[in-house]
DNA sequence: GAAAGTGCGTCAGCTACTGACATGAAGTAG
DNA sequence: CTACTTCATGTCAGTAGCTGACGCACTTTC
């Protein structure tokens, strides 16, 4: 087996996703994960910081892309209108990844500890918008609502999209900030 | 000790507390928590689904209060609105709690854990209010956008609320909303 | 070519969590 | 009053997630 760190990594993601997929998420153990990917378990820790963490990696890369498209965008630009523009810079690395994500799907949904791990991401993606919302001076308590809104928004059109793929993903991403406007102005 | 099972369940609840802010949750065992409470381990086991589930009892009787309340907003008022009424009818519960909740508070904040926990119940919430809304005509997609969106709003309003008390809860919500359809009326 | 760094194996151990069975208190039927 | 049932708990044995410590082999660097 090559010992090569990051080829050792790569191996056990794909060995989780296959194994969660054939039995299961809790008849999988860390042990049977590793074998498979040709190392001990001790290994399978030393890249993973628990069973859950395996299933989701890349989450940086979007933060990243993410805060660097909030930056990009034209000063004096609205916070939620910002955030949408960094939502539509994001549609070729969401596109690139939908094979992984709809192997993945399932085995989230089946699996409520896979499905907590997922908030948590997504809930980290929410403080980093805030940041760089707050870093073009938004205020704090409107940079938190549209940072939280926002990503609500953009997992429902990427949700959408990925259940009917009639419509490209921009389309799904217009349409829902225009479903979250009209929503939002029935308050009063 | 009292054979009661009422009662050890809520001796246990108050003995995690106490440790965790004593000790941190990561140095304390079920074991510790069920010997403060006069239990052995086992029965920790028996009254929770494992060890965060004891911190957070009572998210079921928020849920039926919000979906109740949603059903009882008049007929053809818009979700958000709906949403707003029915987050304005739990305002005594939520102050009934408020010394409990502010002892949680810190211990959920220092615990990657207990947070991921917290988003569980919050997104099992917006499910439930998913459904009321939906159960009320409003169309699926709308439906899961509102409820999401509307619940954002509401943890912002109690958190904002729980740092600055100048204001009560009501002010907090309708200052909240407020910001939404402001926030959301910068999209073209 | 020696030294330092690194990725992995091995082993020992802790703790969260579960299944199976026993016990003993409390209520209920007769 | 006794017998039967029910139910919360105790006891015990076991699985699995996860960690620290140590040693080894391979790679890098000077």
């Amino acid at each position: 087996m090559p010992r090569n760190g990051d080829e050792v990594r790569l191996r056990l993601q794909e060995a989780a996703l296959e194994l969660y997929l054939e039995r299961g998420y809790d008849k999988t153990t860390t042990g049977d994960i590793a074998a498979r990917a040709g190392v001990t378990e001790r290994t399978f820790f030393r890249h993973f910081a628990d069973k859950r963490e395996v299933f989701f990696d890349g989450e940086a890369q979007l933060r990243d892309l993410l805060t660097g498209a909030v930056a990009a965008v034209p000063a004096g630009t609205k916070p939620l209108p910002t955030l949408r523009a960094a939502f539509h810079q994001t549609v070729p690395l969401i596109e690139r990844n939908l094979p992984i994500t709809q192997r993945r799907a399932p085995v989230i949904a089946a699996t409520p500890a896979l499905k907590e791990r997922a908030l948590a991401k997504s809930a980290a993606l929410v403080a980093a918008l805030t940041d760089a919302l707050r870093a073009r001076g938004v205020a704090e308590p409107i940079a938190a609502l549209c940072a939280q809104v926002g990503m609500d928004t953009y997992s429902i059109a990427v949700r959408r999209w990925g259940a009917d793929r009639t419509d490209d993903l921009h389309t799904h991403l217009d349409r829902a900030f225009t479903d979250l406007r009209l929503a939002a102005n029935a308050l009063k």
